[in-house]
DNA sequence: ATCATTAATCGTATAATCGCAATAAACAAA
DNA sequence: TTTGTTTATTGCGATTATACGATTAATGAT
């Protein structure tokens, strides 16, 4: 192998973009996968904070809802809470409300535009 | 309930999910990487299509930037049209704008939502 | 025709993602 | 204490995603 530079490669090169593009990224990656998707959207149908209801819901394995269950909570999108043998899950407002902000601004772009050019 | 489907692993199952959340997902995966968040906050900032540009102004490699504006257009978000020995690329608006529809509605979920429960 | 410029494609290496079986952990109930 | 219920974690295989060197293809210029 000749690759000159010491950089691994399949990894994305998050130092060379900025704070923003990475976080605009890091939020849509959360909702970049449909079993995200239907738990962000259970979770809002539901008021009450369900948990093992996502398993039945969404045709996945438990393992695998917990794994997503995971990812949404480390980014802060969901919070969840001990109730006995069961773990309640709900939206995190305040972060989502974050998020998509972030997103809309981003989505926006268009508004300043004429038109397409090709 | 036995696992007895042979589907194989590292795929998400897409058709358990409806059109719409598989809609959202693959639009949020679009910008779900900051380079193509880059590439396209570029395409807005500057109307005359550029293209090579792109790889100065980001720092990725020439045959990279081309593999991420590959899949841009293959989702219909950015145009590509050949402008002698250098090809023109832009904003798709139209498809633009229908997939921020589609995921601002998704984003707008929680406005009929009542509050945390955990 | 030759050369230069530009972009796409091919091939490959590496990391991340997805999914699940098996197991562990935490808790309630008996 | 034992048993059952529920969720998290571990470990693994399969696939996708990211990145880039080398090459090819297309066009313009000389």
């Amino acid at each position: 192998m000749r690759y000159t530079n010491n950089k691994s490669m399949g990894l994305a090169k998050t130092e060379i973009f900025s704070d923003q593009q990475n976080e605009i990224a890091i939020f849509a990656k959360a909702f970049g996968h449909p079993a995200r998707v239907a738990i962000l959207q259970h979770l809002f149908k539901i008021n009450t904070c369900v948990c093992g209801d996502l398993v039945n819901e969404i045709g996945l394995a438990q393992p695998t809802i917990s794994q997503h269950l995971k990812e949404l909570k480390l980014l802060g999108l969901i919070k969840g809470s001990v109730e006995g043998t069961s773990v309640c899950y709900c939206i995190n407002t305040e972060k989502w409300l974050e998020m998509k902000e972030i997103i809309k601004q981003f989505l926006n772009l268009d508004i300043t535009k004429k038109g397409d050019c090709c």
